[in-house]
Order: C-alpha cells, then sequence, then structure tokens
DNA sequence: CTGTTAGCGCCTTCAC
DNA sequence: GTGAAGGCGCTAACAG
C-alpha cells in the first residue's frame, strides 16, 4: 500500500517483532541461525512494514554495490548499444545493476569515469575505450576488477573483443573466390584498433596471393563518407569494396548506384557489423556480423568472475561471422 | 601514480595533514571556515595520498547518491536508446550518473526495478511503461521524485512526452493536400499510448473531411509486419499508407516495390520516427520525426528541477516534425 | 576557526 | 539462539 513515509529502518521492524536488530538482520539475510518461529514473525513484520534493507547502508558495510559500471565512447553508437544491452541483460540475470557512463569519444572523460565510476561500483567495463595502450594499462590497473572490450591484449586484465582482423581474412577469401582480384579498402579511424586490425588481415592478404592488389582509401565512418568515397572507387578500376562498416557500406553503395554502377554486376560491396538495416538495403549487403550483444554479455562474464574472486579470467576472442547477401557477386570480365 | 593501496580513508588524511577528520571533510568541500592554509595543506595531503570521498559513505550521510536511474522497456529499441542518450548526456552535465535498467517489457520487471532502483538512486525515469494507468500512478507517486516519459497526464508527477496525435495530424494533412482521400493506417501495438493517440488524430480527422476514407489494418511494428501487410494494403484500393513506425513503413515500401507497386507514383508511404535510415531508402522515408534526444534532455531538466526542490514542474509534450522526403506524392488519377 | 561527538542504516564479531 | 556494541567512511551539529 502507502510507501515508506518517511524511510522505515531495520530497528522499525525490530520494535514491531519485539527483537533486537540482529535477529532481524539474520532472518532477513537468511541466517539459518535464527528460530524459525522469530524469523517469520520479522519476515511479516518487515512486509507489514514495507520494509527493505537500504542498499546504501549495505553496500558501505558489506563493501559491495551490486553495481558495475560500463564506460562507452559513444552512446549513439550501435554497436555500443548492443554490447550494453547484452551487458545489462546478463548482469541483471545474476542480481547486478548497471551504471552507464558516456565518454564523448574524449580520452580525458574515458579516465575520469573509469575511476570515477569505479568508487560507486564493483568493476567497470571499458568499451572499445580510446585510451593509448600504456594509459589503459595504468588506469585499467588501477581500478580492478575492470573488462576490456575490443582493444588486444593489455597485460593481466581479461580482454572480450571481435577478431576484426580474421573476419577481414574471410571477405576478402570470399571476394578472391569470386574471382576478385582489384579491391579497394575504405579505411575508417586512422588509429583504431578495428582499423588497424583489418590493415594487418589486408598486409597478411597480399603476401600470400600476389595476384591481388588491394588499395586503402579514406572513407570515414558514416554514410556520407562512403558516399564521398564512390567516385575515387569508381575511377579505381577495383572491381570489390571493402568498407570500414556498413554504414559506409551503404553510402557508397548509394552514390554508386546513383551514378549508374550495378551492384554485385559492376561493382561488389562488402560491409561491416551487420547492423539491423544491413539486410534492408538494395541489394541486401554482404557483411561480417559482429556479434555485439555476446560481446557484451561475455564482458559480464568477465566481470562476474572476478566478483566471484575467480582471477584472471581469460580472455576471448569472437570471429564475427560472413554474412553473404546480394551485394557481392562474381567479378566482373 | 599508485592507486590507493587499499582504500584511503579521511582518518589517514587527517593525520597526515596533521588535523582532524572535520577539517579534512570541511576543507575538501570548500567550507569557507576554514584557514586558507590548513586547507591548502589538506588539499596537498589529499592530493599526494591520492585521496577521494568514498561515494557510498557520502550518499549515506548526505542521503543523495547523486544517480538517477532510467527504466525502459526494451533497451534494443533505437526510440529507447536516443531518450537514454539524451538523458545520459544532460544528467552527466549536471554531475549526475545513470544507472539504467531493461524491463523486456515485462510490467512485472518494470514494477520491480522502479522500486528497488529508485532505492539506489536519488529518483526514476520511467520511459514509456507499460504498466496500466492506475498502476502507473500508484508506482509513480511511490517512487518520486519520478518523471514518465511518453504517457499522458498522470496526476501529479512531471510528464515528458511527443505529440503523436498532433503528428499523426500532419501527416493527414500532408497527404490529403496531395489530394489523398484512400488512406490505410497500419496499427501498431493495440494498447500502447502511441497507438490510441494517432486513431484520436484520425477519428478527428476524419471527422472533419468526410470526403476522406482512413481504414485500419494491423501492420505489426516491425520490418516483416510492413512487408506481410502489403498485399492488403495493395488490394484495398488507397492510395496512401500511414505506418505504425519506420521499421513497418520500410517492410511495406520493400514488399510493395517487389510487386511491381511504384511509390510514390502508385502510392505515398509515411513512417513515423524518423529513425537514421529513414533518408536512405529508395525513395527516403515522409515521416514524422520524434525529437527522442530532446524528450530525453527535457527528462533530466523536469528531474532536476525536482531534485533542487522545485517542485511540479511543468509537463512537456513536443511536437514531432513533419519531414517530407521522396516516398509521398500526389494521389495518383 | 577547529576538534569532539553523534549519527546515516546496516552487518558482524563477541558475550550471554 | 539472541542481544549489545563496534564500525563501514563520512558529514553536521555541538562545543571550545
Amino acid at each position: 500500500m502507502a510507501r515508506p513515509p518517511k524511510g522505515v529502518t531495520i530497528a522499525d521492524v525490530a520494535a514491531h517483532a519485539g527483537v533486537s536488530l540482529s535477529t532481524v538482520s539474520r532472518a532477513l539475510n537468511d541466517n539459518p541461525t535464527v528460530d524459525p518461529v522469530l524469523a517469520e514473525r520479522v519476515r511479516a513484520s518487515a512486509t507489514e512494514l514495507n520494509y527493505t534493507a537500504s542498499p546504501l547502508a549495505r553496500s558501505l558495510v558489506l563493501g559491495r554495490t551490486q553495481t558495475i559500471a560500463v564506460v562507452v565512447p559513444d552512446l549513439a553508437n550501435p554497436t555500443f548499444q548492443e554490447i550494453l544491452r547484452g551487458v545489462s541483460r546478463a548482469a541483471a540475470a545474476d542480481g547486478y545493476h548497471v551504471l552507464v557512463a558516456d565518454s564523448a569519444e574524449s580520452v580525458d572523460e574515458e579516465r575520469v569515469l573509469a575511476t570515477t565510476t569505479r568508487r560507486r561500483t564493483d568493476g567497470v567495463i571499458l568499451c572499445s575505450p580510446r585510451m593509448p595502450q600504456e594509459e589503459l594499462d595504468r588506469v585499467a590497473g588501477g581500478i580492478r576488477p575492470a573488462v576490456v572490450v575490443n582493444r588486444t591484449g593489455a597485460g593481466t586484465l581479461p580482454i572480450v573483443r571481435a577478431d576484426y582482423r580474421a573476419a577481414l581474412g574471410d571477405q576478402l577469401a570470399h571476394l578472391y573466390e569470386l574471382g576478385h582480384r582489384r579491391i579497394v579498402f575504405l579505411a575508417g579511424i586512422e588509429r583504431s584498433v578495428a582499423n588497424t586490425a583489418r590493415l594487418a588481415a589486408i598486409a597478411e592478404f597480399t603476401d600470400s596471393h600476389p595476384d591481388v592488389t588491394i588499395t586503402e582509401v579514406a572513407g570515414g565512418v558514416d554514410f556520407d563518407g562512403g558516399a564521398r568515397a564512390a567516385p575515387t572507387v569508381l575511377e579505381s578500376g577495383a572491381t570489390a569494396a571493402l568498407a570500414f562498416n556498413d554504414l559506409v557500406a551503404m553510402g557508397l553503395l548509394s552514390a554508386v548506384q546513383a551514378s549508374g554502377c550495378r551492384v554485385p554486376d559492376d561493382l561488389s560491396i562488402v560491409g561491416f557489423d551487420d547492423i539491423p538495416f544491413a539486410q534492408y538495403t538494395s541489394p541486401p549487403l554482404t557483411t561480417a556480423a559482429v556479434p555485439a550483444l555476446e560481446l557484451g554479455e561475455q564482458a559480464w562474464a568477465a566481470m562476474h568472475a572476478l566478483l566471484e574472486g575467480e582471477d584472471a579470467a581469460d580472455s576471448v576472442s569472437l570471429h564475427p561471422e560472413l554474412v553473404v547477401r546480394g551485394s557481392t557477386g562474381p567479378a566482373p570480365a
């Protein structure tokens, strides 16, 4: 019925049940060393008074808040939204709450948020942190338990990541099989892990396939970036284009089609991420499905393990699956 | 440098600075009644020991956590993601943290989350709560300060909402001007506010425009739902279709085009929400831009006002703007 | 201006 | 089995 008028405390319950504070505490925490009869009486009083232990006071004395923090560079990014969702779900299933913080792509904010959110939680999950490796190691080390998503091996802390390199390898193999030998790669953010990992995959592939030429072109990270790159791609004479992400691919797709180029007959286009709309373009986009939700779930799993004392959870690397749709086809003769 | 080895407390700082606890507390809280010299000494000690007051202990004694909760029915929904982002940004700017909770479209979960998250925060923002009005009033009343997003007048608590009804009115007027007289409405979730508000707009419009026929068809809430409704829409003989949201509109668009219907020449299609991809369909989607980010910002503004003691912040209603793109055109002769 | 004393609400030794 | 007392870390009276 009526809410606690002004804050029911454990003392009120004790008085109502005619026992001491300790007994209430014990009874409500299912401590077996309490007379079942009393326990029941206490529970009844608690219910009647609509009492719930203050999580704050509890946290202070227990040293656990039952809350973790998730720090992301940009809440507007679908991938981070999905990771957050994965964490949120999984953590909730284990009875934990989630604090979110958006660093707005600022390394300074990131550093500050990591430490400040840590103080009000039991641990923090850093998603694709933008800070340099050295700093990341230091910051993350100082706030453990911490879990890092989508960065490569930072020493002892658990890392959960998508294997961009392997995924790009799959895409290249796919295009190669279709006969493509001249390929253009629309690079995204220079210093990002997602980009460098793919450059590595490209280097590896061209090493083992001397008959393939892959040229790099700046493509930005959004629809407009892809659209702007269209002329360059068309002039390059390439028969296939690898976009940094699906948005870029969609921009490119739209722009090249507007100038009379047929996809995939004249040009094959490959995206990355498999955002929800990738399947709705015309033609539907061939891409690599980054398992963002699972990334989030795994990040929680790692965090949960740390919280339970199981130290040094292994790092996990998820392999984005190649999703072949209509935007790729045999290379034109 | 090194992190607090095991938890630096205010006592450590006091000892280091050679003063009492209270002086440290006062100095660090910029209490003017402290000797500037001492204050400086304390700050120096604090910095040297890398001390920061425990937010937990602080919250307990102050009765404020500097944190608010946001409860959403589904973190996968772009609209809620955007609202969350708006809240997050705005709250962060005012020095507040945000706890997120996903009720997974469950009324039970919603009720529980509302009250449990409230206990560890200073207030909660309920986004499009699914519980019935009566219950909403009771629950929200019990956890105030609370702010409700996208529900209509629930008594005394502040409401921040998008005016679905007015927006649909705009869309109907737009179609009417283009000459459309036979229109089909793809209804979404029956009992949702977003749906009933639009049915009201339709009733109002047909009342004042007897020459217009608007038929209702079940259209679901996603791409597939829209696609499935395509045959019904085509058979109806309507020259324009209003979709429950952009996803439905895209599904319909895709399906009718596949069966040879030209948009907008044979059929005009209108979406709702203006999700990021609405501008990238072919043709681009005419829709109503729901200002989700601003909804979130306003929700925070209302919450902030409550937190500052300014009672009964006024409810705000945001008018989604009609965005005319290529999917609507003159009615066929 | 500064130090001492109470709590905030709860859990947990420690005696009974 | 149960109650009394101490303390988690901090702030806010209350004296000096």
